[in-house]
DNA sequence: TATGAATGAGGTTTCATTCAT
DNA sequence: TATGAATGAAACCTCATTCAT
C-alpha cells in the first residue's frame, strides 16, 4: 500500500508537523518565546496540547525547529540565486531582493529571526544553531564578494566583515518597512540598499 | 533643611534608583527580561526585594527604565560629539568610534539594546520608548548627513534611510567582537566600518 | 471448532494475558506503580498500548492482577508443601525455604509484594485483595502451628499472631539478601530463621 | 531584642516548618507520596502553596524530611531507653513497648515508615537516608543482644540478623492492630512479641 | 522608608485512557 | 482483535507582587 515511500501515516504526520510549525511561528513571532504558551500554539494548530509533545519534545525544541525551518528555507533560496551566473552587482541586487521578498512573504518570521540574532551575543550554549545558520548566510555573501574581487568588479576589502555587514543591512530596510516608516515601493528600497553597499556615501 | 533643592532624602533616593538601574542592567543583560528575577536584581543592588517596588512599579518598568537610561546616556554622548565642528568623514568616524567605545565599556548593555531593537517590529504598544530613542539616534546621523550633503562632502541620497543603515552597522562589528569572531583591534574595526560606509564596495 | 473447551482464540487470549502480566510485574517492580508507564509495559509485552486495555480495564487493574497472580502462585506452592506429612519443625523449614526460593526466583516480585504489604494499613478500599491473600498465607502457617500444638511439638501460643510473625520474618532475611547485607548462603539464612522461630533468643 | 538566641522570626519559622511537617505526614500517610499533592498539604498546613517552597525545596524534600523527623524521634527515644540498666529481657520488653507506643501515638507515621522500608530493596540511590536510619535502629537492638550474650542471658547467635528480625517484628503486631485484627490490649501484644522472641515456638 | 514572608496565578510536561482505522 | 495518534486533566514549581511589621 505504501506508494512512493510515503504511507498515509507519513503524510498525516508531515501535515501535523507543518501545521504546528506554522502555528508556532505565528505565535512566537507575536509574543516572543516566553510569552507564547503551548496552549495557544496548540489551539492555533487545532490540536490538543498533548499532541504538540508527540511531535516536538519541548517548547524550546518547537521554537528552534520553527527557527531552523525558516532560516534554512531562506538560505536555500539564497544559495539557488547565488549559484546563477551574472555580474557581481546584479547578483548582489538579486540576493538582496530575494531576502527582502522572503521577509515580505514571511513577515512573522522576520520577527523571530532578528530577535534571535539580537540575542545572539548573550546566548547560552546550545543555540549554536542560530549562529551556524547566520554564518552560513554570511558565507553566501562572502563567496559573492570573493568572486567579485577576483573578477575585479569589487575593490579589495575584508571579505568576512563586509559579508556580515551586507547580510545585516537587509534588516534595517525591512525594519523600516515593518514599522511603517518606509513608504516607498520595495523596488525603491532595494535600489537604495544596493546603491549604498556599492557606492557608499562619499562623492 | 532642603538645600540647593535637594534634601538628604532626595540624595538617598537618587542613589537607590541608580544602584537599582545598574544592578538591573547587569542582570537583564546577562539573562534577558524573563529569566532575570527581581530577587537577583535586589540582591545585586543590596536592597530587599520589597524595596525595588518602592522605586519602580513593576519589573517591566524597571527594565524599560534601565533601557532608557542606557540609550539616553549613549545619545547624549553622541550629541556632544556631533556638535563639534569638523569634516564630515572625520565626524562620522568619531561618532562610530564613540558608539563602539560605549558598547565596549557597557558590553552588558549592548545585549539588552540590540535584543530590544530586534524585537521592535513585533512589540506591543507601550514600548514606543525604544522606538523614540532609536529614532532620536538616527536623527543624529541624519543631521550629519544633511550637513555633509550641503557642504558637498557627501553625495545626494535618501538621508533617512541611510541614517538608519549607518546606525545599525555598528551592531555588526560589535556583534562580531562579542562573539569573538573579529580578532583585530577596535581601531581596525572602526576603520573598516567608516571605509565601508564611505566608499561602498564597488571600484 | 472449539475443541476441549478452548478455541484458538482462547489460547491466544490467555497467552496475551500472561505476557502482559509478566511484563507488568517486571516493570512495576523495577519502578513502582506510579513511575511505571503503560507504554513501557506494552513495549515489554510486545503489543501496542491500546491492546493493554483490551485485556485489563485500567493500569490499577493490571497492577492488582499482576500482584494477585504472584501471590497466588506463591500461596499455591506453599499449600502443596504444607499438605505433605512430616514433623512440624521440618515443615516449617520447608515452607520457609520455599518462600525464600520463590523470592530468589522472582526477585522482582519481592519488591512489589512487600511494598504493597507495607502500604496495607493505609490502603483505600478495593485493595482487600492484598489483605485477603496475605491472610490466606498466614492461614497456611496457622494450620501448621495448630497441628504442631496438637502433636505437642510446639508449645501453646496465640496461633494467629504467631502465624503473621512467621510469615513476615521471611522478609527480613530476604531484604538483607537483596540489600547485599547478608553474604552467607541461602541455606544459612534459612537455618537462622528457623532456629530463631523455634528457639527464640533466650537460653 | 533577640533573646536566648531566638528572634520572633525564628520562632515563626520553626512553627511553620513544624506545621508543614505535621501536615505532610498526615497527607503522605493517607495517600502515599505520589497521590499526595502539595496543594493538599499546603491547605492542611493553612498556608499557600508557594509558602511550602519557602521551607522545603521540593515535594520529595518535604517527604524525606517528614520521614527523617519521624525516624529520628523514634530512634532517639529508643536510644534513651536502651541506655538504662536492667536485665536483658526487661530491656527488650521496654524497647518493644516504646516502639509500639510510638506508633500508637503516631499512627500516621507508621504508614509512611513501613511503606518506605518495604520499598527499600528497589530504591534508587539517594534514599540512603531510610537505609541509614533503619540500620541505626537495628544497631540499637544489636547492642542489646551483644550485651545479653556477654552477660549470658542470651544464647549465642548471629547478632546482626537477629537485630533486624526483632526490629521488624514490631511491624507485624502493629499492622494487625492497625488493620483491626488484633483486638487485645497493647500490653497483651507486647507480651506476645517478647515471648515469641525469647522463647521461640518450640517446646 | 525598608523588609522579606506570604501569596497564588500560571505554564510546561506527563501519561492514562479513548477511539477511529 | 490490534493499533497508536490524539486527548486533556492534573500537578509541580516559579516568581512578580503585596503587605504587615
Amino acid at each position: 500500500m505504501p506508494v512512493l515511500g510515503k504511507t498515509k501515516k507519513d503524510v498525516l504526520s508531515e501535515f501535523r508537523r507543518s501545521e504546528l510549525l506554522t502555528a508556532a511561528r505565528a505565535i512566537f513571532s507575536k509574543k516572543g518565546f516566553h510569552d507564547a504558551t503551548i496552549d495557544e500554539i496548540a489551539e492555533a494548530a487545532e490540536v490538543a496540547k498533548g499532541t504538540v509533545y508527540l511531535y516536538y519534545k519541548s517548547k524550546k525544541d518547537l521554537y528552534l525547529e520553527a527557527l531552523r525551518f525558516g532560516i534554512e528555507s531562506l538560505n536555500l533560496e539564497l544559495n539557488l540565486k547565488a549559484a546563477e551566473p551574472g555580474p557581481c552587482r546584479e547578483k548582489l541586487r538579486i540576493l538582496t531582493a530575494t531576502k527582502m521578498a522572503f521577509f515580505e512573504d514571511n513577515r512573522e518570521f522576520f520577527n523571530i529571526y532578528y530577535s534571535e540574532l539580537g540575542k545572539l551575543p548573550s546566548h547560552p550554549a546550545g543555540l549554536d544553531l542560530v549562529k551556524d545558520l547566520y554564518f552560513a548566510q554570511a558565507k553566501i555573501f562572502a563567496r559573492l564578494l570573493q568572486d567579485g574581487i577576483r573578477r575585479r568588479e569589487i575593490r579589495k576589502m575584508d571579505v568576512e566583515k563586509t559579508a556580515f555587514a551586507i547580510a545585516d543591512l537587509t534588516r534595517d530596510v525591512t525594519t523600516q518597512r515593518v514599522l511603517g516608516f518606509s513608504t516607498t515601493s520595495m523596488k525603491n528600497d532595494i535600489d537604495f540598499v544596493v546603491d549604498f553597499i556599492w557606492k557608499g556615501i562619499g562623492r
